[in-house]
DNA sequence: CAATATACGGACCGCCAGTCCGCTTAGCAA
DNA sequence: TTGCTAAGCGGACTGGCGGTCCGTATATTG
């Protein structure tokens, strides 16, 4: 296996980027063609597909890319989001951020978790972080732990992308969502 | 406004359960075109969006269709479902009854939630059940209730469809679902 | 039975994901 | 530097989709 050429990596990355921008520019996701991306990135369509196989591949890479800081934050970063902090701090902490990302990168979080790439589950950083919480709850509530694993999922599914930006649409405030989070995380932890 | 002509209610309910047919053999929503429904019904496109308006249009019918017996067992059926039923109980027979839709409609479900219909919490039957857990969840936990909305969102949440049949389709068993649906509603009501 | 509002259906349109293949070029070896 | 070739490139092209349009048919009403 070769090592990637250079121009083939430098379109990779502007692709990435192409991508990234419109998603985050117009609000839905599916009014963003890949024809869209290629131009944008001043790239030819059959490059783009060569590089990543369909629309779905495209958006996996982007998933990947953009929660890269994320994923090392919580496997390696300072606490309370990284190792050596409480469990159940680091809980909270890890959901809070995943709150904050998607509040911050709204459009593109709709698009990564939604547009039409079916399921949301089936991506690398679920699984990652689903793993990770799923320890850190084992950790925390000692017994009862048999259900760590499907609690997690709920936990994680209270953060998700569309349902983060039903509530803002609706109108409610950032906090009350941190704060109804953190009552979860309680609750779920004390049991 | 006059009444609805007679050969319009029976396309109606020819389209309906076409559609409903078609996203449950096959998996996929995807895979079911307007013109599969359309065909299927015995109707000509025309009329298929005459009627419906868009892709959505008919989702969201169906989406109102399906679950009108939920819906009403939850309003005026008998308890633990409906009134009369201890606030506590009633939370976990509402959240035991989604789920168990969701495991025996997986592919029509699917199909409701997700099929490219925008945000799947953008119509009548969720709010409708949203509002219902979020009254059971502040009588059933007097204080701390400011939550109750967002609590009520995260537990409707932890029953998607796309969750369900992630889960259903990575082996976790049925039982393993409810009892840890039941630790999530336990939790959550203790606090 | 006549009048007409309503519904029907399928040809048609524009758009989009994905393919194909002749052309270009990066990278290497001499 | 030069020549060779595997790898990459790009955009015309295809099939199929959601949605529209409008001439035709029919249920309903008086």
């Amino acid at each position: 296996m070769r090592r990637e050429r250079a121009d083939a990596a430098r379109n990779r990355e502007a692709v990435l980027a192409a991508a990234a921008r419109l998603f985050a520019e117009r609000g839905d996701p599916e009014r963003v063609s890949m024809d869209d991306i290629a131009a944008a990135a001043g790239v030819g369509k059959g490059t783009l597909f060569r590089r990543f196989g369909d629309r779905t591949g495209l958006i996996r890479a982007l998933i990947e890319q953009r929660t890269e800081e994320l994923r090392t934050a919580v496997a390696e970063g300072p606490p309370p989001l990284g190792p050596g902090a409480p469990a159940r701090e680091r809980v909270l902490a890890l959901l809070d951020a995943l709150l904050t990302f998607k509040l911050d990168h709204r459009p593109l979080t709709l698009a990564l978790e939604n547009a039409g790439v079916g399921s949301p589950y089936r991506n690398e950083t679920y699984s990652v972080l689903h793993t990770q919480l799923a320890a850190l709850l084992t950790e925390a509530r000692k017994p009862l732990s048999d259900d760590a694993d499907f609690l997690a999922h709920a936990m994680l599914a209270a953060v998700r992308a569309d349902l983060v930006d039903h509530l803002s649409g609706n109108g409610m405030p950032e906090e009350r969502m941190r704060a109804g989070l953190a009552a979860l995380c309680d609750a779920v932890i004390e049991a």
